[in-house]
DNA sequence: ATCCTGTTGGAGAGCGCTCTCCCGTCAACT
DNA sequence: AGTTGACGGGAGAGCGCTCTCCAACAGGAT
């Protein structure tokens, strides 16, 4: 009775080390590839865990080998919540008071537009399909995380701390985020995606956006046009400022030392608005780089309403080669960022230094490449 | 030396047993709040935590509780790949051989056209955003996963059973997923967003489409329209049936037997072709009914190619209120489907399920609601 | 024969945690 | 005073796995 309560449960490695007549070690020893074992014993024990169907427990594999075989995948924004109630907490408040295992009721978790924001713009879906092609076939599956709040990337880290993942793959959406700082000083395996702002000893990988602009500028140039005007994007985040300094730089090197630049957010709107401005600046214009598609696509849009052909009176290009480049119309001439590449890239380096943890960090940097379109 | 080593590590529950003079029971019941603890030793053990800075270990605390504080949430889809090596494989191969922890290689994980159609889609979105904001305040944040082939499936079986999360929140993109019924055959938890279309006795969330479609044509009704066609939704799955079945219906009752119809994919591009047909169709049309957002936004593109001003000379409705419908020219008029409360109810279905597994398997529908704007 | 070396299986000690016992203490009853 | 029970703390037995030892035994070289 007290042995059949017992059988209740899933089958352990004992289970099948019974079945098979043969110990737990050598058990083990088959289901993990490590050490020769004898071809009979093996097939013995393999049948032995068809018949019980075994399956390894995870907790317990972690708890020995010390690694979760997971990582965390975050999203990670600059996040301005309300400062602490205590502004000068004691030391030993400091020192990280933060225990048990979150379950602490009363989180809010806010209206969810940060991660509806996320989410609608394109990027982020090319993100998770690099990692997860990536990280699949070796059996790993990314946690879902949104850092957007202080509280949140406290979060994070406890959740790395807890052992619950081996590492975090960082994807800030604002600059000035502190959450790489956060985990490093926690001595926590990391890699982003995009060089952070404010320098910090960790791993990424990033685009050589300046490259990527200028593809753009010599495009438009050797396409013909000579009144060009540029949509930027946040100046504040590096990919936005090395657009516009790439894509300026390369226009003065070829004689056009002044650019016509309206800012936009990477939206669509923001986009359509920029480029307003711009035709109200110089309605003669016949070329623009748009610092992102979600922007050229609304640049289109309003060179439309106003009359304009794209390409034949104002050539467009934009950045990323995202889906909407190719599904709008007319198609997007664009630069292209191979995010899915870069996001599995991401993946491999944090798995690598999980595996090497003495390995120095290092980074990659991909290049752009032009997608040529209808657009220009 | 032997000692120190050990010290290297992450501190541990004997350590802050250690440090606060008592034994490891009242560090875990300080920290677990469970049963009386004298409050004097309690404050010396949360000093001991302070002090220490631990941080459970969770493959411990998951190996003795038996639950991984985790889910899964699993994006699935029909799937069609090659059938098994074996097609006759014997009842010991079936019984379920798969073992290890899936870091076989060889797996390809395809182009990744699935995981990338599926973000392409702004319902997915909401989905997370919906999960993300019930579970976080719960120390639970999900793990991502994607079931489009078989063998993916059979990798999220065996996740679960691994006991690496502690049920699925399932979210299919087809109907004639097989993923329901492979998950509740294993005994495992799981709650599906939508009916399946083939009946799994197993939890699931879905909308009163019907319901939906019939607010839609009364609305469309009353607007004075009378030359009402409709774009479907694919007809395999339940929700693009009911929205057709629910508008004929009413349209029928309301003295419209005939109603022209128009078959998409849910996508914008073919909500625009299928608003083509309808205008050679019925070219004097004056109100369309679309099945999802994404396609009422291809139709109203179309239609202002067309010439047809919207709503003067047409009217359209969209479905789900997606963030799509409130920033198309004009903001569309649509049937509101709640995703994200629809997905953090899916997530509180799932958690109940799994403090009181004995309950019986329950699930909700919610109903829809009209929203206006300037489309209809 | 003896020794060495290489190979393969088993025994058993944990990994860090929870939780059931059990025991000592003290207040409130007979 | 004796008994009862509630309460709060400690001891220790695992949870299911990995991995280091060690033992057993094979096949050569001496």
């Amino acid at each position: 009775m007290t042995e059949d309560a017992r059988a209740v449960g899933a089958p352990t490695l004992e289970d099948v080390a019974k079945a098979a007549g043969v110990s737990r070690a050598t058990v083990s020893r088959v289901i993990n590839g490590v050490r020769n074992v004898d071809p009979v014993i093996q097939a013995a024990v393999r049948d032995a865990v068809a018949v019980t169907g075994y399956t390894p427990n995870r907790a317990a594999r972690s708890l020995v080998t010390r690694k979760a075989d997971s990582i965390a995948l975050v999203v990670s924004g600059a996040g301005d919540d309300p400062p602490p109630v205590a502004a000068t907490a004691g030391p030993a408040e400091a020192t990280g008071s933060r225990v048990g295992d979150g379950r602490s009721a009363g989180f809010d978790g806010g209206v969810g537009s940060f991660m509806t924001d996320v989410f609608a713009d394109p990027f982020f879906g090319r993100v998770v399909t690099g990692v997860v092609n990536f990280l699949r076939p070796q059996g790993i599956h990314p946690v879902l995380m949104f850092a957007e709040t202080s509280r949140a990337r406290d979060e994070v880290v406890s959740y790395l701390r807890q052992g619950s993942a081996d590492g975090a793959l960082v994807v800030s959406t604002h600059a000035e985020d502190p959450l790489p700082a956060l985990i490093t000083d926690a001595g926590l395996p990391a890699v982003l995606y995009a060089r952070p702002a404010r320098p910090v000893r960790i791993s990424y990988v990033d685009l050589a956006h300046q490259d990527g602009a200028r593809l753009a500028a010599e495009h438009l140039l050797a396409r013909g046009c000579r009144r060009i005007a540029t949509i930027a994007g946040p100046l504040d985040v590096p990919a936005g400022q090395d657009r516009l300094t790439g894509f300026r730089d390369t226009m003065a090197r070829h004689g056009h030392p002044y650019v016509p630049v309206a800012g936009g957010e990477f939206t669509e709107e923001s986009g359509a608005a920029a480029m307003e401005l711009l035709l109200a600046e110089q309605p003669d214009l016949d070329g623009v780089f748009a610092a992102n598609d979600l922007m050229a696509v609304g640049a289109c849009r309003v060179l439309r309403e106003r009359g304009r052909r794209v390409p034949d009176d104002v050539a467009v290009i934009g950045f990323d080669d995202s889906r909407a480049a190719a599904s709008c119309r007319p198609p997007l001439t664009t630069v292209r960022q191979p995010v899915e590449d870069m996001a599995a890239e991401m993946s491999r380096l944090l798995l690598d230094r999980l595996s090497r943890p003495d390995r120095p960090v290092t980074s990659v940097i991909f290049e752009p490449t032009l997608i040529l379109r209808a657009s220009a």
